[in-house]
DNA sequence: CGTCGTGTTGATGGCGTTCAAATTCAGTGG
DNA sequence: CCACTGAATTTGAACGCCATCAACACGACG
């Protein structure tokens, strides 16, 4: 019954945002307590999941939220038109399950082998409202996706797919970073048809926009779920060129 | 308190949100009791702005949130290349001003006469630490514009400049639904060269499309500032052909 | 009546999409 | 270890749409 003490830092629910309110340079992160954490692990259930395996599909009830602790998920949506869009890539420390009146709006995929923290929303609800300040680390999350969804509409404002590319990059590249891995190298856990879908480009162009800027010699795609950045002061004058 | 002696509705601070969980059929947006508009119009100041202000620049030291109580306002980022991109428009009931690190992401900017609320960050902080429930609202009126955010990101995965525009008038239309007024007929309060920069179109395409969707019968633009749904089930119809 | 900001129309070129075909890659089983 | 196989990726060619540049109209305001 008893949970085991201080559960890991990599498996506990934790939480991945920047504070909106100034902060010291050092708290970059928000930080959950560890009996928040404990009460979160309480409620929820850790889950491991093979790579490709479907999590929630789209208008389906919306009972959990979802934490990840390792690997990889995608959320897409099917559009009338039966393409696929992908709303986001999610990583360690993210949070997924955006509802609307209890209905999913997305579907949400594995990439990788994944350990998630399914957490009831009913459940969670109540503790939220029990604990302002483990509220109030959601809310800074939240607060973070929606940022970065708005950088997202930036981003997909770009004309030319190579800048578009390059900012993906770039965006995979500041993630790679939390969670160490040799630097100006990135891992790619997902397809290009995937990166095609999130950028909102075809197939076909991410390819040569790839093709582009490896002949810019500003990046190297070693093989097809790994990039090499050969010149991060350029390509980040690229990303910013907006 | 007896709730007869409510503020006026349009006045005191409120939020516009679609909640998460599942809710009853009337309970389609937040409500905020008395006791918490009052609280939030204890620490907030209420102004009212002519057209065309500027609210807060980008980068600036981000002391307030704030609440549209009437009006409409833009936000919109500056981009290295000069360009301007509105981030979104806001209306009666939505909220503004979000931050990274104590500095605002975008600025803001007012369209019409505006009467806002304007929050101080740090006491909100506090309040929203000492009242779990009213901090639940605000964090679902966050939820409720990362959804919108994410639906703006689809919108402009759109190609053609005619989707877009219909999308755009829809979105409006949803808008002025709320705030009553003459069915099937529209507010534009933004310049043609907004609509463009939200969309992420030139102007002349916006205006392009405008002249398509009226040669189509679709829509009328009566003047600069108004539109006239002409057929709305075809609107709709282009609208979710995505 | 002039002026400036906003809105509109026309012509051209570039870039991404689309369709089509070739090629590589990761498994799988012999 | 190697051949096989389907999926993922890559390359090529033509077309269409939107951005851009340029000229012009309109309307509010002095």
């Amino acid at each position: 019954m008893k949970q085991r003490h201080a559960p890991s830092p990599q498996l506990a629910p934790s939480l991945k945002a920047i504070p909106f309110l100034k902060a010291a340079a050092e708290t970059r992160t928000i930080v959950l307590t560890n009996r928040q954490r404990e009460q979160l692990a309480r409620i929820g259930m850790r889950l491991r999941l093979p790579p490709r395996m479907v999590i929630y599909r789209e208008d389906s009830a919306a009972n959990w939220i979802f934490a990840v602790a390792e690997g990889a998920v995608k959320t897409y949506r099917e559009l009338p038109s039966g393409k696929r869009v992908v709303s986001a890539f999610l990583f360690t420390q993210d949070l997924f399950g955006l509802a609307e009146n209890g209905r999913y709006l997305n579907s949400a995929q594995s990439l990788t082998r994944v350990t998630l923290y399914r957490l009831p929303l009913g459940e969670l609800t109540v503790l939220l409202k029990h604990d302002a300040d483990l509220q109030f680390q959601f809310l800074a999350k939240v607060t973070h996706e929606l940022r970065e969804s708005q950088r997202k509409t930036i981003l997909i404002n770009r004309r030319d797919a190579a800048g578009r590319l390059a900012m993906f990059v770039a965006l995979m590249s500041a993630e790679a970073d939390l969670t160490a891995g040799s630097p100006g190298v990135v891992q790619l856990p997902m397809s290009r048809s995937d990166i095609a879908a999130f950028l909102g480009l075809s197939l076909e162009s991410v390819i040569r926009a790839a093709a582009e800027l490896e002949r810019q010699r500003l990046l190297k795609f070693e093989n097809r779920r790994l990039v090499r950045i050969l010149d991060a002061p350029r390509l980040a004058k690229l990303v910013a060129a907006v």
